[in-house]
DNA sequence: ATCCTTATTGAATGATCGTATAGTAGATAT
DNA sequence: ATATCTACTATACGATCATTCAATAAGGAT
């Protein structure tokens, strides 16, 4: 007996579902963020990362053009997320002692935040898109925390390097967020949290 | 006319040189740290290393077992590397002041290095050696750095949490690290050196 | 209901990945 | 010289890599 075809599929039950070109964006985005949270740059892959947005694997090039595209828009994802939070920080503590509770909201500062940040940093060499990508960001974000700390400055009429500072500050809680990120039991959220306000508070008084 | 089979080769000149295991095994680590500055963990292939050491395919597995362990002996490397560094800037300048110094050395705080242990931090989540490799000689750093603290603390008869200190400065000069590995023109060398006296110097008073 | 746009699929491609392994040959001891 | 040891080469292997592209179909417009 000859086998039938059956029933293609019922009229109501689409093969696959068409999203507007910025959403399916967005959704690979995500992806490629999961993929880098789970196992860094090395499981960045257009398979995985396909997989993880169940879309099939023409569709990084279809959106991003390539692949690098597409983590130079994973960075962009990132900072804008953090910088979210902190403005949602800053909301509810005004002023720089937002902008550093902010660095240690549970969102921002935890271990997956941070394997993704080490995989983008150390493609930031190699990757002319994530470079041109970071160079922006961070001088946005170092403006910001700049502009805080000049006015917490200028609250207590006191004079500091307020540029200087932040540069130091950025290093600061990224290197805190690093040893966190490889061994949370090294190093608390606490531990931090303190060491970084003790470290304006040197220059600028008590910040509470 | 047929061509004719060269002379093999002259009876001096062998094929391939042969090493002892612990040189070979020392000249892949070498290539292994080449590819890793080079282009991050994804510049980090058997083909790249072995091509770099001068070497066939084949001797990674069988001076290694794999590739993975490979890479903690190229995370072992560059640690005693860093630590040996130290122990010649403590010859210099005996004590804390001298730990710190190190940490601007020429050698150690350059922009290559960084991408290699950029490469390293990177792993750590996903490579059981690794991770294994990072715990023993962090904790030889700390345990290190802690006890020039306390020295320090005791020479001038303060007294100072000197664990928390240790993970605190390892985390700042980490983070300056970073910055400066990422974009050196926006931490100068210098700079950071300052950061890091003038971070101890708060609790310890002057250092130098 | 039928176009039309374009998001999407999925197969094909050629490169490169890590590892296993069989055979080769350098270096050393005898 | 000869034998022995093992560092070493080089091929083969299957898996996976990023990208290309022609065909397809979803879903809004008309």
């Amino acid at each position: 007996m000859m086998t039938e075809t059956p029933p293609e599929r019922s009229a109501a039950a689409p093969r696959f579902r068409r999203y507007s070109g910025e959403t399916r964006a967005a959704m690979l985005v995500e992806a490629g963020l999961i993929c880098l949270a789970r196992g860094g740059i090395t499981a960045f892959t257009v398979d995985n990362i396909c997989r993880e947005a169940g879309a099939s694997r023409g569709l990084i090039t279809h959106h991003f053009g390539s692949k690098d595209r597409l983590l130079a828009a994973c960075y962009a994802a990132m900072y804008d997320r953090m910088s979210a939070s902190f403005s949602a920080a800053e909301q509810e503590t005004p002023g720089l002692a937002g902008l550093i509770e902010a660095n240690f909201a549970p969102e921002v500062f935890n271990a997956e935040s941070l394997r993704v940040w080490l995989a983008l940093w150390g493609e930031i060499a190699t990757s002319e898109a994530l470079r041109s990508e970071h160079r922006a960001r961070y001088q946005d974000y170092l403006f910001r925390m700049s502009r805080a700390i000049s006015d917490a400055a200028d609250a207590r009429s006191t004079r500091v390097n307020a540029h200087e500072l932040a540069v130091l500050f950025i290093a600061l809680s990224d290197g805190l967020w690093l040893e966190h990120g490889i061994d949370p039991t090294m190093l608390s959220r606490e531990a931090a949290r303190a060491a970084c306000f003790a470290f304006f508070e040197k220059s600028l008084g008590p910040l509470r």
